[in-house]
DNA sequence: TCCTTATGTACAA
DNA sequence: TGTACCTAAGGAC
């Protein structure tokens, strides 16, 4: 599940269940033993997201720095806990919940000197408040590289990952492979305000929609569908299938590593 | 039981 | 550009 949306997600989640409270921190896996030591009874004081990355705060500066990678899982429970399983790198659990971490690319304790280190790293995130678009476009306004790779350097603008990034380009209609130095400041504004939009949305659901309600199956006249993923969407991990708007098939190619989707009629600009 | 795949990133060459 | 890393689910046998 993991782009920006998610980890602000469980940002919120996080706090609602342990802030405040007295807290076991352990590490059953082994990889985090020390760190969690450390930490055990402490009480979590606040938490954070920043594009991708996940910020536990306790005490008056120690925080663990979280990033799930492609394959990272967390999952919440309420007490008491059941015995962890030996993936588990990180739990919390007090009182009234448990949660679990899994399969992270990183679970690490940090000071505020490098935390700060890695928010100067990161881009602007749409689902921050203190945001700059203004920041981003002057990167992408720049740059020969593909709107589509841009989109996804986390530099330029973090917390968007492939699924927003196929999506927020096809509802605007541009050709994921123009460079970013031809997208206009007007474009710029819509693309910047819909996924600020989205992935709000995407936070409150903790799913991934980005089908206008006049192109869901119901409005156009078709059965109903479930993508795979979870959410509603027009083009990602739909390669062959019609596109929903206007029927040509979604197409789908290896950028960066990555898998692009889609529409070569509707993304004509 | 094995193989593929995945919403990510870092590092080597 | 290629490869390594972390985990789990689903499909092919």
């Amino acid at each position: 599940m993991p782009e920006g949306h998610t980890i602000h997600r469980l940002a919120q989640d996080y706090a609602t269940r342990f802030t405040g409270t007295p807290t076991r921190v352990t590490s059953p896996q082994g990889k985090f033993t020390d760190a969690a030591a450390l930490l055990t009874g402490a009480e979590l004081t606040r938490t954070e997201a920043h594009g991708k990355h996940l910020f536990l705060g306790f005490r008056a500066a120690d925080w663990i720095h979280i990033h799930l990678g492609l394959f990272g899982k967390v999952t919440f429970g309420d007490a008491p806990a059941p015995p962890p399983t030996d993936t588990v790198r990180l739990r919390l659990a007090n009182a009234t919940s448990y949660v679990d971490l899994r399969g992270p690319t990183t679970c690490a304790l940090v000071t505020d000197a490098e935390k700060q280190a890695i928010h100067d790293r990161l881009g602007p995130d749409p689902l921050r408040p203190d945001a700059d678009p203004a920041a981003a476009y002057a990167r992408v306004s720049r740059s020969r590289t593909t709107i589509a790779a841009l989109l996804m350097d986390q530099k330029v603008i973090a917390g968007v990952g492939n699924v927003y990034r196929a999506e927020v380009l096809f509802r605007h209609g541009i050709d994921p492979y123009r460079a970013g130095r031809d997208i206009t400041p007007a474009e710029w504004d819509a693309i910047w305000t819909d996924l600020v939009a989205l992935m709000r949305e995407g936070v409150r659901n903790n799913r991934i929609d980005t089908v206008r309600p006049e192109h869901t199956p119901h409005a156009m006249g078709r059965p109903p569908r479930v993508d795979d993923h979870g959410g509603e969407v027009y083009v990602y991990r739909r390669a062959t299938l019609p596109c929903h708007v206007c029927t040509t098939e979604i197409r789908t190619a290896d950028l960066a590593a990555r898998n692009l989707f889609w529409c070569p009629t509707c993304q004509n600009r």
